[in-house]
DNA sequence: GCATCAAGCTTGAAACAGTCAAGCTTGAAA
DNA sequence: TTTCAAGCTTGACTGTTTCAAGCTTGATGC
């Protein structure tokens, strides 16, 4: 049994768990913010990536998925005048991705409702940034 | 602007998008395990909250999923021969889920390398414990 | 200049995930 | 025993995601 041999590796089980429960938490609270301004969770993710200007390929790669889900995601934010492609300034191949006027101002309220009742609104500021350290260090290590 | 006048807000911004991009590389993690293994990540899940027999809404609610999704996924471990329906010994409506011996030697190598490379493994086990406290914490209050 | 290869994007097919409504069997309670 | 609720399954449907294939364009080497 590595159960009772390996207690360590019993403690970094459970930490997953805990993990994946949170992640979990905040797929739902992500998914209902975007059903109240009428998107899908995909199409709120891709907006909060938008920070700015950007081709298909960064977009895809900031949702961590592949170009032609971007391409799908993207048809369906564009069909809601949310987005724009433009032909890239210097490379005629790719695309250029802007947030339209409407796209911009939802996003910001996008934001606003994720950080609202957010699963971790039941922590303090100090704890908020002691999270963030931990946070920032798991993943610039992987 | 709320950007200027509530920097409080921007920071839970910051710590929203920090937690959803850990949330995102776990997903990735669980579906390379997964894959590693020859299973989808739902069916990792899946085998990863069999910690004994259970019927199928526990499970259910284990996955929180709806009990109609996890009579899929259980049917596609019940082909794979890792897990088994039985009836339940005392409710006759209810199917008992129980592990097979391929199941349950297939769920010790699936934690294991959930464990193994997991985005957490930059961390000490000091700064582990840490933050399993912030998620107790965070998942208990919402 | 031109051939070749790689990069960026799109398309179509397919699998997977997830919800919802409807239906069946069974348990529990009036 | 009648009625209602619980457990599970099925089927239809939507959304997500991947893969292979194809097109255009950029870059490299001859």
């Amino acid at each position: 049994m590595t159960t009772s041999s390996e207690p360590q590796a019993a403690a970094e089980r459970e930490l997953c768990g805990l993990v994946n429960g949170l992640a979990q938490q905040i797929a739902v609270h992500v998914r209902e913010c975007a059903a109240v301004l009428g998107l899908t969770s995909a199409q709120a993710t891709a907006l909060r990536e938008m920070t700015g200007p950007m081709t298909m390929r960064e977009l895809a790669e900031r949702m961590s998925c592949e170009p032609s889900n971007a391409t799908f995601v993207v048809d369906k934010l564009e069909k809601q005048g949310l987005i724009e492609r433009r032909a890239h300034p210097t490379d005629r191949r790719a695309k250029q991705l802007v947030l339209t006027a409407e796209g911009d101002a939802l996003r910001e309220r996008l934001l606003g409702l994720l950080v609202q009742d957010s699963p971790l609104a039941g922590l303090t500021a100090q704890q908020q940034r002691t999270l963030q350290g931990l946070l920032e260090q798991a993943i610039i290590r992987s």
